[in-house]
DNA sequence: ATATAATGTGAATATAAATTCATATGAATG
DNA sequence: CATTCATATGAATTTATATTCACATTATAT
């Protein structure tokens, strides 16, 4: 948690702080990123960086912490408080929606994720143990969708949420190639995400 | 590549540095990886190292060569080179036993695939722009199979390759826990690499 | 207006490696 | 045995940055 100091801040210089640690953070590795090249960027003085926060890793938690903030944001709450109007599958569509739709808006929030989900060190430094909170956000889902019966019973949850989550990299991975967004992509969301849902949903056997 | 001088070296302490490189490289992230621990755990000098190496990224890159190619080893020759005599989730099956065997007789170099492939800036560095080699084998695996008709003809074969890709990570994730091999598999690769492989046939949708 | 607290500053210090270099030792050659 | 070449060494240097600190400035309260 930044200090006091920081959020005593006239608006404008905090946001300015925030904009440039987003800078930094997005375009280098955490243990690459610079406070000087923050501080000088945010056109503060270095030593007022560790008047608003305790060091480094605090900044860096409250950037994460932002992001995450700012990604929920997009979810679509409605469908998700009344999940029982929505399938399983419905319900899928719009979380891949709501990140290409995040990806499209927050590209330098995307890559400081894309830097700490790739990460499973800092994300222990980060988070300490309880790192795994996404796989366990499909499990409740897959817990849904069984209930329901709309998925083949058959299925292994506890495996099936991790395979989900193998799979949001791949669509980070799409949306986001080479440090930027794929243009291609934009134009056709719609017609990749119903293409991803189609190999969940069916797999890719042939069938007669 | 490492220089001349290190080919020329005894056997036995060519061995230890290879053997302290991969203690090293296992145990921290690669910018966090220390020449000085490999010298000394190595039992040579300092100065001794760069007889040996350019820098640390020589020595990195000399370490990935040799942990794929170890890799490479556990893959059935036989099963690739006789492809035709199998069909294509055949060959997926055991790709990913060849993974479950190579991880559980090399941990650490799992490790460092682990380290490396979760850091595509440090794959940046070390392979340059053609980093994105593994997706490329799926869609290569994928065109025989459509070839062979065992596989739905409506599905994106770019796509597709990606989404394969990213359930390696899953894979990787169900092996390797908290940053040693998940006990509980050991004793159910086979099935957990069964419903794996269901999931990517049949998909996850109730039928009738 | 003075005192007190809060914030700002950047040069100095600390830390942590990677890398170099002058020099020593050993091996091969003729 | 002397000369040349290859390898070994670790103290000294370089580089890169995070973090501290003594002091300066500005804001707030009495």
């Amino acid at each position: 948690m930044p200090k006091e100091t920081f959020f005593n801040l006239a608006e404008d210089k905090r946001d300015r702080v925030i904009d440039a640690a987003i800078n930094e953070f997005s375009a280098r590795l955490y243990h690459k990123a610079r406070i000087t090249a923050i501080a000088d960027s945010a056109d503060i003085a270095k030593g007022s960086f560790y008047q608003y926060f305790e060091d480094k890793k605090d900044l860096f938690k409250y950037i994460i912490e932002l992001t995450v903030n700012k990604k929920l944001e997009y979810i679509n709450h409605d469908m998700l408080t009344n999940k029982d109007k929505y399938n399983f599958f419905q319900l899928l569509r719009e979380i891949y929606l709501s990140s290409i739709r995040f990806a499209k808006d927050n590209p330098r929030l995307l890559s400081i994720g894309n830097i700490f989900i790739n990460n499973k060190d800092l994300q222990r430094e980060i988070w300490g143990e309880q790192a795994d909170k996404s796989s366990n956000f499909y499990r409740q889902l897959l817990e849904y969708g069984l209930r329901k019966g709309e998925l083949d019973p058959e299925i292994d949850i506890d495996l099936v949420s991790v395979l989900l989550n193998g799979l949001n990299f791949s669509l980070v991975d799409i949306i986001y190639k080479d440090g930027k967004i794929n243009p291609d992509i934009l134009d056709n969301e719609m017609e990749t995400i119903d293409k991803m849902l189609y190999f969940i949903e069916n797999g890719i056997k042939k069938r007669d």
